[in-house]
DNA sequence: CGACCAGATGAGAATGATTCTCAGTGTTAT
DNA sequence: ATAACACTGAGAATCATTCTCATCTGGTCG
């Protein structure tokens, strides 16, 4: 049986975390599997209750702070300013986001190298007439999600 | 003396409110004012401090929900995940965002017609394969500002 | 093996931004 | 002027997140 996504997060996590000589715990372990299979960002609380709760909220949240300080995940806030943890990009890939504004969903959603490319050529161009080094990019799509549509 | 670019936003602000029968009171004037000279999303701890405090908190905070449910407003919350406010595109124009990452700083950046043009097609795009429609979109652009690359 | 120590954990208290409640005040329409 | 209704201010309440502190663990060295 081939190894799965969330298989091969862990194992480039353990390596990120042995570079920078941080422990990969059981409760790390765990956190780093369960958003290998989300398909976007998710909420501490929604964590806590896809982990049946085996993590204390206080102890998640210290994992997850430690888990982004190592930069194996990535911190967000949605419509409501609640934070959101999804795979570094280092991890997942480079990828934006689509946000239906009827349900509310966040969706990750993968773009072609080319169009990437494209991308950020004009973003580099922007910053740096306003005087900035462009470093990165977040693109939020807002729109409205097949199931939305449908009614 | 020429019309500010705060008498204008007053004037727009009005008119729409108008149209939705809210009432554009005190309060609500002086936000708009205040954000009109802004150049970039403020935080309500800011504008509270910048009017003086003589809006008081709570006061404020009603005042943002009413004038962002009217969409005067925007809302968006930064990397800390506290909420900050600027003028609804409607008003301000569409733009995007530059974001420091060493000072934290987000300054509002206009990106000419076609470039704007080019990025709407490529958004409609990718959007549109995934099953979305998009209505919208923002761009985040992370980097060093000028000041903070000097030092 | 056994003591040691840095780092990790859990429970609960503390914080801080934001929202809610409620009593009082202002504004509009008849 | 008066009723009806929206707006305001002060403070309490909420909720996500962080902090504290006592306890536990897992690896290391004698």
């Amino acid at each position: 049986m081939a190894e799965s996504p969330a298989d091969r997060a862990e194992q480039a996590a353990a390596r990120l975390l042995r570079s920078r000589e941080v422990r990969f715990t059981a409760a790390r372990r765990l956190v780093v599997r369960a958003l290998a299979k989300a398909d976007g960002p998710v909420a501490a609380a929604d964590l806590h209750q896809g982990l049946r709760e085996d993590i204390p909220l206080s102890s998640l949240y210290r994992t997850l702070a430690v888990l982004e300080q190592s930069r194996v995940l990535a911190k967000q806030h949605d419509d409501l300013g609640v934070a959101r943890y999804e795979l570094a990009e280092w991890f997942a890939g480079h990828h934006h986001h689509l946000v239906c504004g009827s349900c509310g969903e966040v969706r990750d959603v993968a773009v072609s190298p080319e169009t990437e490319d494209t991308i950020t050529g004009l973003v580099e161009r922007i910053a740096s007439r306003a005087g900035y080094r462009a470093t990165g990019h977040r693109i939020d799509i807002e729109g409205t999600c097949r199931a939305c549509r449908g009614r």
